[in-house]
DNA sequence: GTCCTTCCCTAACAAGTGTTTGGTAGGTTA
DNA sequence: TAACCTACCAAACACTTGTTAGGGAAGGAC
């Protein structure tokens, strides 16, 4: 009774890679529902049913891009929280390490903005909640720590002024083209400019 | 040769309204793509056909919707423009006018963020591109004119600024509850305070 | 009563969906 | 040469999709 044989996972999968990526890009183009797997395939060359000698199905082709993402980014967010710098140095490093993450994983950042809200209600995509427990953790404890510091203004509520600071930068993955004007520090400074300091000018 | 009589557009369409707040608030909460029309039909307690007494298509339905919202948007914009404040001024009032439509038109903001990017390549949706910059005209010049009259800092990108508030602002409407802790009044006086003097403390 | 309009249902349609099955060309290994 | 693995194709599958056609119940107009 041979089992059906696929690709290792763990395995160093260079053509799984190329593949997840032009998904990434057509998911984050048209949106995951109104993605088909035609559309994949032929962004890939290919037709339709080959793409599941690689993948299962269309969802956990979703899953593993959003995994990877998430991966990524708390290795950089654990580094920097990790550090145990005050709370304007946190905020600052957070910043910056999320605009790295934009460059980097554009797509990805695309499709999560997009999606994640309708899939943490699948069982296959609780991961996502966890990660957004831990994420609120983190910059509200950052946040908490600056006001108790004095660094950061106490006359603000401060779940909005997370959620201000959260949508701020994440957003900016919906207009970001990496190799545009700006690189992703120079966007990062100017926008932590702005949340800390204001547009007006300071009389 | 009998043409297909259809309920009347311009008549006072009581039940079309009800139907088309419903399709809003399935379409905002599961993505106009993921939104079956059978779906639709559910929520407002009928067949999916007979959605079809009443509207064309389920694509007029998001038609409708968008231009409903877009044309009162334009409404309290206009009035602001109209007023001829001060940039500052200008400012705060857009910031105010755009959540009091978050606050009415909740449902209808969450689609336009979601879908607004693939809808514009369509025919019948170019109105959302007119609208789109007739937008970013009155927010860029209202913070050139700030630059110029020098209440606005003028070390920052235009372009970033203007993304900066018009994400900041409406990003919103992904997490505002009408009936929550803070009132849209409220949450633009929050929002305001931050965009324009940072949350930092003053040293 | 009859007629007409309003509003919905029943039942089906064609197109498109994700997915499966069996096959096969080409390279690698034995 | 033979056996095998990789990566794909060709063709179909069951199901869901938006949409349509015909019918009928309720109620007001005449």
């Amino acid at each position: 009774m041979p089992t059906k044989k696929k690709p290792q996972v763990t395995a160093a999968p260079a053509r799984r890679r190329e593949l997840l990526d032009t998904a990434a890009e057509v998911f984050a183009e048209q949106g995951y529902n109104a993605t088909t797997v035609r559309k994949i395939a032929d962004h890939a060359g290919m037709l339709a049913g080959s793409l599941y000698y690689h993948f299962d199905s269309k969802e956990s082709m979703l899953e593993e891009i959003l995994r990877t993402f998430l991966d990524e980014l708390w290795d950089g967010y654990d580094t920097v929280l990790e550090a145990e710098l005050g709370p304007r140095e946190t905020l600052e490093a957070l910043v910056t390490e999320s605009f790295r993450e934009i460059d980097r994983h554009r797509a990805a950042v695309a499709i999560y903005q997009k999606e994640s809200k309708q899939l943490v209600a699948q069982d296959r995509f609780v991961f996502l909640a966890e990660s957004q427990r831990k994420f609120e953790k983190a910059w509200l404890s950052t946040l908490e720590r600056g006001v108790a510091a004095e660094v950061f203004r106490s006359d603000l509520d401060v779940r909005l002024t997370y959620r201000f600071v959260r949508d701020t930068v994440w957003v900016a993955a919906s207009w970001y083209r990496p190799g545009g004007h700006h690189s992703a520090e120079e966007i990062a400074r100017q926008y932590l400019s702005m949340v800390l300091d204001g547009i007006a000018v300071r009389t």
